[in-house]
Parts: structure tokens; sequence; C-alpha cells
DNA sequence: GGTTAATCGTACCGTACGTTACGGTACAGC
DNA sequence: GCTGTACCGTAACGTACGGTACGATTAACC
């Protein structure tokens, strides 16, 4: 449904422009937050930007703005996907897919994600929902919201079958992600090599081609669902021709 | 193996055996924290479970076995899986993992399940909280525990085709919650009804043996991948008693 | 030098919460 | 009846934290 909202809705974006200074304050902010000894707290803070608190309070409003801006902030820094627009085929689809796959694991498996999720969950249960909604937006719904574009032109190009894009999303994003969120967020010591991630997200790619691939034999058929990935030729996603203008 | 004992597991926890008593106040306590509006504190536990906090601290220890204790209890009442074990085939197969599917996103979306994880989420930032580790050993890791047999039994009956039990559980689990637990975490108000979680245990199984279904093609061949899951409305294959009596 | 604005450091306040302590009540066993 | 046990209700204590106030410091600008 709704999943979805690209529409410019700037209205609470209010953390404009942050200073050189606030910057520094939320970088401290995100050293704290993956420090597991430490706690997020306002003093801390401030402790460890060298800054007061009044200071805080004026810049951010209060703890909730500072928490949203230092979400923001992050998502602000993982701002950079490279989409293959044209001379679509296979290979460049998959290149993509991949490249989706890998950036998203590697996003999601850092431990600035998984604090800045957790905290946002643990804060999703009472009535400030705030955090929660900033996080979902830049998470899952900006990646839906990257892919899809993504999805419709390898459908264009008679690459890919399905009638729900939304839907090819999600399951795409299921085979990517699997268990592995929900195991870090609830403490699994879980780790991921980039190696681990490469594989990872062949895997996927591989697995969501053989589900949503066009039939034109070769991709579902020949290739088995459980059979490794025997490599067509050289996958060099790294083809930031066009680094996605919208947004 | 090790892990899961149902019962008698009272190894590291004193909270075993709870009377009726206590089976009644942590029955509060889940009250509260399915609560949005109410906070999961000593004080208010106690009070709505009409006991004095010197109670809860003499059963429970703190209120991190407190909260050890209402996790226990709450997966306790969800301790019920049929598994069909023999005179397999397909439809038995894809009977017993559509069920496994209706249950999980069932369990997944109730909101006991999402304060539960949230709280423990929450939790799991800091040391010492061993609460992250009982919900994971609770959700997923007793998810797997409970499928991979019967993905066992599918290979065996030549019906399925993996190296990796472990791998196929993950993708089975991925095809089934995909982005469902993190949005419902972050506070997304997204809601399931009882035939939506239908479809998508009927979707995620279909996708999943696509994917490691044996070479008998025609099952995934003549049903097509891409099949939505657009509509709600009464479908042929109702049928709880012998879901698709086979092909 | 003097004025002003921004910021730092810190003391302070109010509140929420975990935890403990204490008085009071019901009841079983003697 | 007396005593011990278990429990309830509540007050009290210590701490942590969000938020505020204020003097001190710096730096720009006249």
């Amino acid at each position: 449904m709704s999943l979805a909202k690209p529409h410019a809705d700037d209205s609470k974006q209010g953390t404009v422009a942050p200073t050189p200074r606030q910057r520094a304050v939320l970088d401290a902010a995100l050293g704290l937050l993956v420090d597991p000894k430490a706690a997020l707290t306002m003093t801390s803070v401030a402790k460890a930007a060298s800054c007061s608190k009044e200071s805080l309070y004026k810049w951010f409003g209060d703890r909730e703005g500072l928490l949203t801006a230092t979400v923001q902030w992050q998502a602000a820094k993982v701002r950079a996907v490279p989409l293959a627009r044209e001379g679509i085929d296979l290979a460049v689809l998959r290149a993509s897919l991949e490249h989706f796959a890998t950036d998203w694991l590697t996003v999601l498996s850092g431990d600035t994600s998984v604090a800045l999720n957790r905290l946002a969950v643990g804060e999703a249960g009472g009535a400030g929902h705030h955090l929660g909604t900033i996080v979902l937006e830049n998470g899952p719904y900006a990646m839906g919201r990257r892919l899809e574009p993504v999805l419709a032109i390898g459908r264009e190009a008679g690459l890919l079958e399905f009638d729900d894009g939304e839907a090819a999303f999600r399951d795409f994003f299921g085979l990517v992600v699997r268990d592995v969120q929900i195991r870090l967020l609830l403490g699994d010591p879980l780790k991921l090599s980039d190696d681990e991630i490469r594989s990872e997200a062949r895997r996927a790619t591989r697995q969501f081609l053989t589900l949503y691939g066009a039939s034109q034999g070769s991709e579902t058929a020949k290739r088995g669902p459980a059979r490794p990935h025997g490599e067509d030729g050289p996958h060099d996603r790294d083809n930031p021709h066009k680094p996605n203008g919208k947004e």
C-alpha cells in the first residue's frame, strides 16, 4: 500500500543545515550511541562534545530533537546509490541488485545502524513515535523508493515479471535481510565479513531472479535454484555512471 | 540442542514453577507491556497485579528477573507445533510450511510479540542484559529448530533440494517475514488481517518451493512466480482441512 | 578599553524509577 | 490465644536523567 511516500514533505525536517559545531556534536552523539558502555544522555553528549547542555537545548530543542537530528545526520551520510539506468540487460540488472543488496547489508550490519535502530525501536513503544518514523523513513522506505525504479526498468526491459512492484521489493528485502537484522538488534553476536556480505548479496539476487526473472528459460530453468552462482562475465557493478539523481 | 528444553530448565533462573499468583502477576505485566499508554515499572506492575513491590522483589529478584520471567511466561504460552512426520508428500510438506508461516506471522504481528521484542531490543544495548538472548532463543532460534526437521524430512523424501538446512530455513524466514517485523517494531501502523496472513504464508511457501523444490518443474512453471496476492476474497484454495489437495 | 553575543562549565530543580524498609492484615499450626 | 509466615500497601531513599539558570570565558566588533 502506501509504503513509499517519496513526496517532499520537509515540513518537519527542521534540521536546517547543522553548523560544523553542531555536526561535531552529532558525531559525538553517534559515537556515544555506538559505544555499548556509554548511555546516550544529554549530559554525556555535552561532555563528549565539549559543549554545554544549554547549547544542546538551544540547538536541538530537546532530547527528541537531538536524537532526530542525529538520525538524520547519519542518514545523510549514507546517500550514494549508483543506479544504472540505460543499456539495461540481465548482467547490469543483476549487478544493480547485487549492489543494492551489498549496500543494504553493509549498512544494516554496521554498529551505527544497529544502535540507531535499537534506539528507535526502544523509543517506539511510548507516545513520541517520531523517532521510529524517521528511521523507518530512512530505512526500509528509502530502500524501497530507490529499488523500485530499478525493478520497473527491469520489467520494461522484459527482464522481470511482476505485477506489484512493492511486493517484489519486499520479497527482495526478505531475501537479502532474512533474520540478520532482528538477530543483530536482539544482541546476536552475528558478524558479517565483507566477503560474506557479497556472497549473501549474490545469493539473494540469484534467488530473486529465480522468482521474478522473465521466463526466458535460461535464467530460471538452466540454473537450478540450489545451484551456486556460476558467474557470467565481469560483474563490475561499480558503474557510477548515474548516481541516482533523485532526492 | 542444549538450548531448548521445553521444561525443567531451572538452571539459571530461579523463576521456575511460577505459582498461580505469580502467573497472575506475569499476566498483569504482559498486559502493561502491551498497553502503549502504560509504562512497565515495578510500581505499575505491583499496582496492576494488586501485589506489593516487596513481593515482586522476593519472587523475581529484581526488574531484570521480572522481565525475564515475563518473557519466558509468554514463550511458554506459544508452544504448539503440529508437525507432520510421516506420509510425507508435496501437499503435506506445503501444508506444514504454510502452517509454520501462518503461525509465525500471527505471533510476530501480535501486540504482545511486538511489545516484547521492543523491550528486548531496547534493553539489548547495554551490558548484562540477557533479555535479548532469551527473546532470540524463543524467537528466530526456536523457529529454526522447529522448522529444520521438516525441511530435512522434505529432503529425505526427495521433495526439497538443499545442502545447508540452516540457510534454507533462513531463506524461508526472509520470505515469510520480509520487512514486516522491523516495520512493526519501528511503529509502522501496518496491520495484517488473518486473510492477509494466510495469503502471505501461501506466497512465501510457494516462493520457497520454487527456490528449493526438487526439480519437478511443473510446480513452479504453471503457477508462475509473479502471482500476486492482490485478492483477499474467497479463494478456491482456502481449504483449511486439507490445503491444496495435491495437484 | 568597552560592549555584546555566543558558548562553556556547572550547579540546581523536579521527576521517574528501582530498591528497600516498615507497618498492618490474614491465616496456619500449636 | 500466640507465633510465625506470607503477603499487601505505602512511605522513604538513592540515583539517573531531562531540563533550566547563572556566572565565567572567549571572541568579535566598536
